[in-house]
DNA sequence: GGCGTAAAAATAATTCAGATTTATTTAGGC
DNA sequence: GCCTAAATAAATCTGAATTATTTTTACGCC
């Protein structure tokens, strides 16, 4: 959906079956693909592997080198900040680190940029907030329509920062964000999630930069609380010491 | 040098070219482009032309749509985190605004890194804080080594943090770093930006989260009042309102 | 005559097949 | 130990066939 690669073509979904199997490890470190049993396996001409593995390359998964072949890069060179990677990641398994991550992210980022809009906003983006806000409301009970409206309402308020990065990290506040809408909405249809996000933007509509980061990490806090209320401790931060 | 294509290999000149002009506004949204003539204009072939164009797709500059052809999509929808997509813009004039958007993601990012790798930190992570330290203080006085000795230390930061995502927000933390380097270290060779750097490293070092922290916040003040003081205003965040 | 629907044409990407070239590694020769 | 040659797999090229989508055209209906 939030992919570059529309649903049509063969090369789309080349390009999402090899970028899951190296996502995933099930091809490893190291290993080389060997293109000319992959133009077998998919049934597919030399050119679209070669256009996928480009692809691959663009996204720091694998390397072409002439004489060695085509293997996958080391993870530490691949680009984990891409959206497609997040999403052949989250397929392939490793959902509870990468999960963890991105809710550190999201912690680190949102309530700054609640800060910023509430410095920076235009009155169009104040619009597009309580848009999305209504959109909210009025979609209570219909638990996918209600995940987009939020996922919008964050995406708004990323704009609303002013910053072109910080307003691009939509795609890393995405997959928690749904994960956590689905399985909140499905348990506890009552929960109503809408106040805590006007808060937010009331804070940003009075240009108050101390309460709108604040009514941002309220509103992370609560999301968070309902999360492990209802997941157990899944998603407590890990021991991460003695990672190589 | 940070990009996913060695400079061997026609192919990867042409994707440096036509990202570049993709970035720089030179061929603007909306704008198709016609594979025939840049194959002709170029010299290369079909084929190089596709696969450069599939990895422009990949990172959300262009897209191929059969009948329409091969357009430039909105800014909106780019891979702004993407190394190469920086790099390209750097390179294409808007470099006051992204340097701007770096710089605020630097301070967003880097002190609560330091925060999570004064928690988190393993012994390694810490001796390679250590060396990357000792190499900044051996290379004074030779401005380029210097320069990657501080951004090697910034990426050992981020890697202590425990966090896969934020340890690749090295990449854009590197286009800031540098120019402030060449920048303060070519006008004033005496400013010995170690004692800042250590005093992170000691935090970190004493797991003290808050004093980690607190001492990476001032090691981004210094470097940007070094800057300002340097530059004039010229990194003063611009009125960023109005923007459509 | 105006309008909406359905068939046909035009177009550019897409896919394919196979030959040629180039760079790099490995092995062999001086 | 250094230089040369063979082997190898990617890189590049060529040109044709296919596919999907838009635009146009034609037809029938109101």
């Amino acid at each position: 959906m939030s992919s570059s690669y529309p649903g049509r073509g063969v090369h789309g979904r080349v390009v999402e079956l090899l970028g899951e199997r190296v996502a995933s490890g099930m091809i490893r470190e190291g290993d080389t693909l060997d293109l000319r049993s992959l133009s077998a396996e998919l049934g597919v001409s030399m050119s679209v592997v070669r256009e996928s593995v480009r692809v691959l390359a663009a996204k720091g998964l694998v390397d072409s080198r002439q004489k060695r072949g085509t293997f996958v890069r080391p993870r530490t060179e691949w680009n984990l900040l891409d959206a497609d990677v997040v999403r052949w990641r989250a397929r392939g398994g490793d959902t509870a680190r990468l999960m963890a991550d991105l809710a550190e992210l999201r912690a680190l980022i949102e309530p700054a940029a609640a800060r910023f809009a509430a410095q920076r906003r235009t009155e169009n983006q104040l619009a597009d907030l309580d848009q999305a806000l209504d959109c909210m409301d009025r979609t209570r009970g219909d638990p996918r329509a209600h995940a987009l409206a939020d996922l919008e309402f964050h995406r708004c308020l990323l704009a609303a920062s002013g910053n072109e990065l910080l307003s691009r990290m939509d795609l890393l506040v995405a997959p928690g964000l749904v994960e956590r809408d689905i399985l909140v909405h499905s348990a506890d249809p009552k929960a109503d999630p809408v106040p805590a996000h006007r808060a937010v933007v009331d804070a940003v509509r009075a240009r108050n930069p101390d309460a709108a980061e604040q009514a941002m990490r309220a509103l992370l806090a609560a999301a968070d609380a309902d999360l492990r209320r209802l997941a157990g401790t899944a998603l407590d931060p890990p021991n991460r010491k003695d990672r190589p």
